[in-house]
DNA sequence: GCGACAG
DNA sequence: ATCTTGTCGC
């Protein structure tokens, strides 16, 4: 049986998974026109001195405004089972969670954190395609904070994955500053994790722990960065939102306390723990 | 053509 | 992303 009749009890109209990817091409070319690559915020950037003092950077955006201080970080974390919904089961598969830490705060304090737990993903995992799957449950959770006036709602967003992706597409639609973090290198535009390797030793005595990353279409695509001293897997920062690269480069820099900025690991960790303490029943954080 | 491929 | 124990080291 070639599933003949399959679509009886679907409302749906099967689309092709090409028609699908076309679909996501053309959205991701209309958030495009919307994107903002250079520096466009409100608030201003403390910069630490060797004297002691803390000296304050412009923004970009329009001169005053207050300092950097809540910045956030999401994360989503999958159960080991079911990663659609076979059974009609309420055991979650997924978690988003969007954590604000103060970052005027030596600790860098998680002063706000919720989550979204998911019993099934109609979408599923395509490289370069990361944000239709995991951008709604996040976009959730920030609606959420801001519809309820909540006062930590983050100045800026630190999202797990590179840009041009997840980190574009949740900053566009949700207009907020964004910078994309990925753990590993998203192998585009001739992008090799040993030519990376190459580069970071060729700079490695230059004082400079980051290198820009350049496709061989000639397009700046980010920059790898060692964030601590003893990692010698680098970080990948990008361009999400209303950030330029220099900046999003000051700004993680700032806020490792490990190699993975402490936005984006306390999200990661912090889902993982939700996910596993909630697997087996509903949410009830949203209906 | 085949494999690799952010999370 | 997830499956997984201990282990070597600051």
């Amino acid at each position: 049986m070639d599933g003949i009749g399959e679509n009886h009890h679907q409302l749906k109209p099967k689309i092709s998974g090409e028609s699908m990817m076309l679909a996501c091409y053309l959205i991701q070319d209309l958030l495009k026109e919307r994107l903002i690559t250079q520096d466009d915020f409100p608030w201003r950037l403390p910069i630490p001195s060797s004297s002691g003092n803390v000296a304050v950077e412009e923004g970009g955006g329009g001169g005053g405004g207050a300092l950097l201080k809540y910045v956030g970080g999401v994360d989503v974390s999958y159960s080991k089972e079911l990663d659609s919904a076979e059974a009609a089961s309420t055991a979650a598969c997924g978690c988003g969670s969007l954590v604000v830490l103060d970052v005027t705060t030596p600790t860098l304090q998680v002063v706000y954190q919720d989550f979204s737990l998911l019993t099934n993903f109609d979408v599923p995992y395509i490289p370069s395609f990361l944000a239709f799957r995991e951008a709604p449950i996040l976009l959730q959770l920030l609606q959420k904070m801001k519809n309820t006036g909540n006062p930590f709602y983050p100045q800026l967003l630190l999202v797990d994955g590179n840009g041009f992706g997840l980190a574009c597409h949740l900053g566009v639609l949700a207009n907020i500053p964004a910078i994309g973090i990925g753990k590993n290198l998203h192998h585009v535009d001739g992008l090799t994790e040993s030519g990376v390797r190459q580069l970071l030793q060729a700079k490695d005595n230059s004082g400079e722990d980051f290198i820009t990353l350049t496709g061989s279409s000639g397009c700046v695509l980010g920059a790898a960065m060692r964030s601590t001293k003893g990692s010698c897997k680098p970080i990948y920062i990008s361009v999400g939102h209303r950030v330029s690269l220099n900046t999003a480069i000051k700004i993680v820099k700032m806020i490792c306390k490990y190699r993975v900025p402490e936005p984006i690991r306390q999200a990661d960790i912090r889902s993982r723990d939700h996910l596993q303490k909630n697997s087996g029943g509903n949410d009830g954080t949203l209906q």
